[in-house]
DNA sequence: AAATTAAATGAAGATGATTTTCATTATCAA
DNA sequence: TTGATAATGAAAATCATCTTCATTTAATTT
């Protein structure tokens, strides 16, 4: 949390950017949130904790947290962009329940290895990369 | 392309739905296209053939494509979706050039096993995938 | 072939997420 | 403190997607 406080300070430091009160409650906000969250939904939160801070910032700062790497945005094809944390959090991927809508993170070394092969396979430089697998999860098979 | 058309004749047949001018010109016209384009894209294209033909059927015509099995939509996280064909057409992954936007269709039948294999492990029955790695093309890198 | 029924069309507008504008306020550095 | 500049919040603009509705067209029935 202080680490990742740091993280932020430091890249707002580099751009010029100012650690306004705003971000930081939206920063502290963010960082104690589970799951990932749309735009919208994090703005319902901090209305309720502060319904002086406006929607464009809540916009903007959730833009900001990504560009320091503490987030980044997943989408799950939903027409609307969640936010996820990043900051000690390995990369990992997704399995999307299409009936109930439950995230299962999942990570595969192996995965990757054969990404990064298959990519060189064609002069390709990876530099991240997206997977998400659809299905039924156990609860929903039942 | 003879055969595509059955698919679709067969797909609108199925649902009562009717095989008229616009859709034959439509499907044939996206038939014939390479690449992946948005409905934007497409409606431009099927502007300069025919002025007649409305935003709103173009828009309805590729999602009816989809339906039918031709094609698929696909998302680059441009903000916008993408058309790609289907039909004789295994399916496959994407390399997505952020320098250029030039894409690269791959396929890992081995990855995909890992896929299953760890959708397994979390008692998730998987049903179809997403997976795009983004960074440099060969030409961009040099 | 005419009448009937139901789907398709195109124009326009609704929707909803995202992004921008702008007047005002706050921060930072000198 | 002051001046320069970034940040804020409200509102509006944008943009892709999707829907509505009056009219047209296709298919079916008489």
């Amino acid at each position: 949390m202080r680490e990742a406080e740091k993280v932020f300070i430091g890249y707002l430091a580099e751009h010029n950017l100012r650690w306004t009160n705003q971000r930081k409650e939206l920063l502290h906000l963010f960082l104690k949130m589970e799951k990932h969250l749309t735009i919208d939904d994090f703005y319902q939160i901090v209305q309720r904790k502060n319904d002086r801070i406006g929607y464009a910032t809540v916009y903007r700062t959730l833009k900001l947290i990504c560009k320091s790497g503490l987030a980044r945005e997943v989408d799950f094809g939903e027409g609307k962009v969640r936010f996820e944390h990043k900051y000690a959090h390995e990369h990992h991927d997704h399995l999307v329940c299409t009936q109930c809508g439950k995230l299962i993170e999942i990570k595969s070394p192996e995965i990757e290895r054969l990404q990064n092969k298959l990519a060189e396979e064609h002069c390709f430089e990876p530099t991240w990369h997206k997977m998400q697998i659809f299905g039924n999860c156990g609860e929903c098979r039942k």
